[in-house]
DNA sequence: TTGAAAAATGTGTGCGCACACACTATATTT
DNA sequence: AAATATAGTGTGTGCGCACACATTTTTCAA
């Protein structure tokens, strides 16, 4: 009835050969002779041998090492998200040989970067996963960590460039174009639209440039040159000039809505907002952070555009795992959907997320 | 360093017992003292054991049988879907002790469903996956495997009395409210809504009247009293009252919106609309169905509820697999969350879906 | 108090694989 | 031709667990 799985064994008495001689064609280590490979690969064709990765994963009892970097998750419930991804992350793949230990550096310091990444290359990793903030300041370390060998994957932010295993995230730039078509639902006349950055480094941070680049993209393609776009920089709480151009760009009759282009943007925007008593601008803003789901209760946010900051650590994890364990092809590049949350299916994201439960068998290729 | 996970041998040696003690009260079969027990259970609780589930899996060699019954798949674009998901699920579990055979009943014919599942029940499955469409039918059906003591898991719809041993889906009362917030971002004027359930024997489907009523619920918290709906039913391709019906709905000069309660309706209400020159109604559907993805993207439908046949699907042989190979138990309800599909995030959704890989872990507690 | 039945516990094997090791056949050197 | 190197191959063990089976201990009736 339902044929039972191809062996090794199966192989090796189809090919007239012992197991030890299959396995050595399988992972090509010690010499076989020209004849039995042939022999082995043809009987490995003809019956379709799919390894059992559970099995493989008990016989090889290696340690193998993943190191994450992260900025530090205490005090920033975005960070926060992504570090609990990874704790499930650990708990998930404690068992099958592999042992995930965090690094985290401070997000205001790119000193502390350089400082955690020496520390990280002293604990000989065999995987690096990390969310490259800093464009300029990751750059040199991807090469050191390319030279020696050891594969790293990217999750948050791509950096096309640097060569890593894979990446884990969304498609930044549609982003922006999802949270400018947000903005535009039901509303025809054309009129001011803002973009706010909230607390970055602006030049180092490609990814809220390719969020804006979208966005206005969209507002574009929709209104033509009919419509304004503000773009206001936050460079750090204490920033005068920003309360007050934003205050200014709050009292504009023709707004018809903000753009927040960060997670921790978003609530910081939602409490200004609020607090001027403007409850009617429609607002797009990042992830479900209890702040922001708060203040898409209030009605004071409209949109969250849900980036799964756990999920993507999850899965960068996952991805160097099975690269590492079990020596799974991995898909370069994983996108998430850029899912759109609203008051009316929130709920159905909470239950989802607190049950969340991880995918050991995604971002393979086959 | 990492601390090595603990196996069965070490809670036998800690509380001074052989492993097969261990192994019997882990699985509560034999006989055990409850002087041993007791010291079993303080070892277990005090190590905090977890079973190595690929270690499991690779001793036992049962074969476990999976049924999954659903409407025929050929020439239904959304059932396709589904068995998409059978057939993933099929190869990523052949491995591993579970063997997934389909067997499908004609849509059109109520009495098909009852020979199918005779069927079923002569083949003996250990386990059994249901979308229970129709909700008088399968009633019976579910009496006599619980009786039986087979585990089955239900998905697309939930029928609460059943005594599944899980549901797969959405909430969706939720998802009419969902779709009614969608038809009325900014608009802040009362109208006429429509809501359109195309090709469904109505009586016989709770799934569909659990959307009009959250559709219904939504609009009167949002307008009060003063938005009519008007809901229409198709029953057949040529129902022709039908047709005159939706004609006159759609020359009302307050029409706001459309709601279509199914991925299939959805295609037909959308040629509808299109072929009528109604392109500046706003409509939100179900799926992406390659037609309805079309009409998305001609900008006649403005918004499809994603409900992932696909995913459920797998996720219900899953929670079936999980259930009987690795004895984990499981969540008796997973909802999806209710994802906005829109004309600039359905790229993302897309991608998403072709390479989607499923999740082994899923549906399970703890 | 003996002995069979029942209860409780221990032991051994195999699952599919990786990997170390032992072994054989052939080639190369002396 | 013997000694040695080396290419090529086969065998055996263990991973953590389930489960069948063997063994010991206790119970209780005759």
């Amino acid at each position: 009835m339902a044929k039972k799985a191809i062996r090794i064994k199966d192989i090796a008495k189809a090919a007239g050969v012992s197991v030890g001689t299959v396995d050595r064609v399988l992972h090509n280590r010690g010499k076989v002779s020209e004849k039995a490979k042939k022999k082995v690969d043809a009987a490995l064709q003809k019956n379709e041998y799919r390894p059992n990765l559970i099995a493989r994963t008990l016989g090889s009892n290696k340690e193998y090492k993943i190191v994450a970097i992260l900025p530090k998750h205490e005090n920033d419930p975005y960070w926060a998200q992504v570090y609990k991804g990874i704790l499930l992350s650990k708990h998930e793949w404690s068992h099958y040989g592999a042992s995930i230990s965090t690094y985290s550096f401070d997000l205001d310091r790119k000193s502390s970067f350089e400082e955690v990444s020496q520390k990280v290359l002293r604990s000989r990793p065999d995987g690096i996963l990390m969310a490259p903030i800093f464009y300029n300041e990751t750059l040199p370390f991807f090469e050191v960590i390319h030279k020696k060998g050891i594969p790293f994957a990217l999750f948050n932010t791509n950096i096309i460039e640097s060569k890593a295993l894979s990446f884990i995230g969304q498609d930044l730039y549609q982003s922006g174009r999802v949270a400018a078509e947000l903005l535009c639902i039901g509303q025809k006349e054309p009129g001011t639209f803002g973009v706010l950055h909230v607390d970055e480094d602006l030049e180092d941070s490609v990814h809220l440039l390719q969020k804006e680049k979208g966005f206005r993209d969209y507002l574009k393609e929709f209104y033509g040159d009919r419509s304004s776009i503000e773009s206001l920089n936050r460079t750090s709480s204490s920033d005068f000039s920003f309360k007050k151009k934003l205050a200014t760009l709050l009292n504009k009759t023709d707004l018809k809505g903000l753009f927040v282009s960060s997670s921790k943007g978003t609530e910081t925007a939602a409490s200004f907002l609020k607090s001027h008593g403007k409850n009617g601008i429609r607002m797009v803003g990042y992830d479900l952070l209890d702040k922001n789901i708060e203040y898409l209760d209030l009605g004071v946010i409209d949109f969250l555009i849900h980036q799964k900051p756990e999920q993507q650590a999850f899965e960068g994890v996952s991805c160097l795992a099975n690269h590492l364990i079990f020596k799974k092809e991995v898909k370069p590049v994983n996108l998430f959907p850029l899912e759109v949350v609203t008051r009316q299916n929130l709920a159905s994201y909470l239950v989802d997320q607190t049950e969340y439960h991880p995918n050991e068998f995604k971002n393979i290729i086959n």
